[in-house]
DNA sequence: CAGAATCCTGTGAGATACTG
DNA sequence: CAGTATCTCACAGGATTCTG
């Protein structure tokens, strides 16, 4: 695959305290702090739905990136896809109910960024 | 430098529809969703502020990446490093209300993730 | 329009060794 | 203990071309 990559032998992960190796949360977390990950999952919340209309939206993403990060989340359950087999194609993303619940809890972290990332990047 | 790059001509923002490829917003949101940006947040969030402390926590991680983002983070003013000239050195490192800010905001995404990590990774 | 297939590269990141 | 200094490279990511 291209943005996912497996993760050796799963073991439960946790939040206090430790933060093991060789656990899911490491690839569900490199799926979602991947590059162009988190934009996806916060475009797809907010916005167009469309192929066309992700493209546009998340400037400079390439259309490699777009796919493979989209395909990454299909299979891990966040993003739903639904394609019509027409001429010319139109391909529709959603968020699954788990896809939802994820860029729920990226909106503040993003909202937060906004509104600080100048202040941050200036000194 | 080394995890942060610097990005062209700074502009404002937005979290709502577009994703301008060239603003802060990026720059920030790619120190933190780094490859151990969130998970170095996240440990000085909640634990061990030493160095050593850290680099047991984070699991796998280098001495070269640690020393990495966390000079990512000071440089962003996230993180606050203070070094006592003994010997032994002993080197303390906490989070800025800036950081503190950021980290909460991880917090929520990073449960969820303990929560639901195990489900994406099986399927 | 919405990709898939190829080819190619920059750099984020690891390993190792050394030091104040 | 808390780093720095090098060397090295896999691989995430880009550019381009082609197609149903």
């Amino acid at each position: 695959m291209d943005v996912s990559f497996a993760v050796s032998r799963p073991r439960p992960g946790l939040t206090s305290g430790k933060y093991p190796a060789d656990c899911p949360t490491r690839t569900v977390l490199t799926h979602i702090t991947s590059r162009w990950g988190v934009l996806v999952l916060l475009a797809l919340e907010q916005g167009g739905h469309r192929w066309g209309e992700l493209h546009r939206e998340i400037e400079g993403i390439s259309e490699k990136m777009l796919a493979s990060t989209l395909r990454t989340f299909e299979a891990d359950g966040l993003v739903h896809r639904e394609a019509q087999a027409t001429i010319p194609p139109r391909v529709d993303y959603e968020l699954t109910p788990l896809g939802r619940e994820a860029a729920e809890r990226l909106l503040p972290l993003m909202d937060w960024i906004a509104d600080n990332a100048e202040a941050i990047v200036a000194r």
